[in-house]
DNA sequence: TTTTAGCACTCTACAACCCCGAGTGCTAAA
DNA sequence: TTTAGCACTCGGGGTTGTAGAGTGCTAAAA
């Protein structure tokens, strides 16, 4: 059933007061505010219709209404008003993405961090890589007799190194031979394929006595183990704090500790990881521990094999047509880091409205 | 004034007590408990006693005792037993520094985390460079006509790369001028004297029309800055959350937004950084949010020129002994894998008895 | 048919109050 | 020096009462 248009006029005012204030919202607060001429008891009505089709709830009789997830649902697909951002708050975001050149890893857990401070809601950011990664090139460089630096580079771009000590001393010409090796025969594999008779085998035909090579398959595999999705960095945690849905210490903690322990499990962009920004809210997450709290997030795509997601995590009050602003403005200029390579110089204004979620269910 | 055996027995047990409980201890209860067998009378004289001293306090008159820091401070200099560490800790421990072959600062953020789940108190973690870092040693690698890896080798030996792109292409004999050129007069300097005319003179000298110069030189001297103090690493601070000194959501907050934010100005290991665990119990801590807590750090050189600084944050009303004794044996790993630069193959149980801090005032 | 005013009702938050129990300090006797 | 006894203090928890916000229902008005 369609609602009326008083009705998602009344539904906007009480969603949009209660992320104000997080009160319950009552008949003669609407009425005065929401200017729609009509009296409290008329709004009474209409706020009777929307609990019973299950868009508001009562904490208690006597009480006013609060939105109930449906109801948030209905706000952030139709009703939200599309949140501008000021300058200051696009200079923040500016400044943390391009102040130097970072790695990937620095620059999302600032990008968290930046949109944490201006949602005040946690964030987090993770990158993954979209396929098993595999390694496209090693170098080895002889520094002294006792000393090499390892130095691989990934299907995605990413270039790790290691130091490696050799207290019983290496050679030169060994350490070409090892390069030469590992070129030929541990690049494009998986890590699956890096087994233990491919490393001896590298080990018989170097003749090595020194265990490099062993040394050197490790820090490989070590490579190819950890390219998996990187744990994902929270940011501004403590963030969560600040709103009165959490004065319960032991909610606060259950979601505190979930997102800094198990973080990880935080669901990975679906597979259609349109460039939208998605919002979950309440008992549509997945987690138990999110069944009470929204998550609005996007995923991006780095180019290089790399796929990332950003998202700020509150309660389902929130206010979501600041946070999808700002998370959106995030995305595009971390998307604009990746397809330019470039610092992204964004216009500071003037830029387009933000879109946000598509519908969930 | 020196303690009376007597007085230092119920010191010893208010202390206990109330770090078990967090209940203010009464008389009685330390009579029955600590089997000096006296009445609750005798000791009530002698807890007055302790008040008037200062190692006592009363949150008010008919209340039972809590230590007061300076009691707090009697404790851990001369009354705390050594907590012997169980198996299965000793077992997490070299776990979580054993696994695998890995950065430093995963490192360090992973001693912090097992710390902070042993002893259930948020912890932290970082290391700095002794002095101003200088790089030692550049290597330029040529991938493809676009694409060149810069690798760096500081002096502390760590290593650290760069991918570089150049759309407008860049010849591999340039790649080795820039090798050459950069090892000459890049190497050993620190970051003040990394400067634009350097930098200008080393364009001048190779030609460079690619910008490879510049963007090297940027590489370098994002090393160099950020070599300085590693922001630290928090883990588990919503540990906090677990000690009911933190029921009071304001306080948890405050404390938790300095640990996430200013964490930075952690006091760094003062320049005798002796070898032994330090505590500072509520006011002995200059940062004014942490008056009301207590940390127990240690420093360690990483030989080098490398120092750090691992520690556990709490309530006063915290289990010294038990922290002590596991950051203790964590600092012992760190120091192993240090020194051997090879894996901590401490033997789990055997280990001699941890020791304690030093006074403080 | 829709809107409005009026009214009785419900429920919470808050303050006032009381009482219990734990613990103290003091005194006088052992 | 230690102990028993006792009067006193104070916080916590439970109860009660009240004010206020908000509701649903009904009957009249538009």
């Amino acid at each position: 059933m369609e609602l009326s248009e008083r009705k998602k006029k009344i539904l906007k005012a009480v969603v949009e007061s209660y992320i104000e204030t997080a009160e319950p919202v009552g008949s003669k607060a609407i009425a005065e505010q929401a200017g729609l001429g009509v009296s409290s008891a008329t709004i009474r009505n209409e706020l009777a219709d929307l609990t019973s089709m299950g868009y508001l709830e009562q904490p208690h009789t006597s009480a006013g209404r609060i939105p109930s997830p449906q109801g948030y649902r209905i706000y952030v697909n139709e009703l939200m008003h599309h949140h501008a951002l000021s300058m200051h708050e696009t200079r923040e975001i500016n400044n943390a993405l391009n102040n130097k050149v970072k790695q990937l890893d620095v620059l999302l857990s600032e990008a968290g961090a930046v949109l944490s401070d201006l949602t005040s809601y946690p964030a987090y950011a993770m990158a993954a890589p979209a396929g098993a990664a595999t390694i496209k090139r090693f170098d080895f460089i002889f520094v002294d007799a006792h000393t090499v630096i390892a130095v691989a580079m990934l299907d995605n771009n990413s270039v790790k190194n290691k130091l490696m000590s050799f207290p019983n001393g290496i050679e030169e010409q060994f350490v070409q031979k090892l390069s030469t090796v590992f070129n030929a025969n541990f690049t494009n594999i998986t890590e699956k394929e890096l087994t233990p008779e491919l490393i001896a085998s590298a080990e018989r035909v170097t003749g090595d006595l020194t265990g490099a090579v062993a040394a050197a398959a490790s820090f490989a595999l070590n490579l190819l183990t950890e390219a998996g999705p990187s744990r994902p960095s929270v940011s501004g945690a403590s963030h969560i704090l600040d709103h009165p849905e959490f004065k319960d210490v032991d909610k606060a903690q259950k979601l505190l500790s979930y997102l800094s322990d198990n973080g990880e499990l935080m669901q990975m962009p679906t597979e259609n990881s349109g460039s939208e920004i998605r919002i979950l809210i309440g008992p549509e997450n997945v987690a138990d521990e999110l069944k009470d709290s929204s998550v609005v997030m996007a995923s991006y795509d780095l180019g290089n094999n790399m796929k990332g997601m950003i998202g700020v995590v509150g309660p389902t009050r929130m206010d979501y047509a600041k946070v999808a602003a700002h998370l959106s403005y995030v995305v595009r200029g971390l998307r604009q880091l990746a397809d330019g390579g470039k610092l992204p110089l964004m216009p500071p204004d003037l830029l387009p409205a933000p879109k946000e979620g598509k519908d969930e269910n």
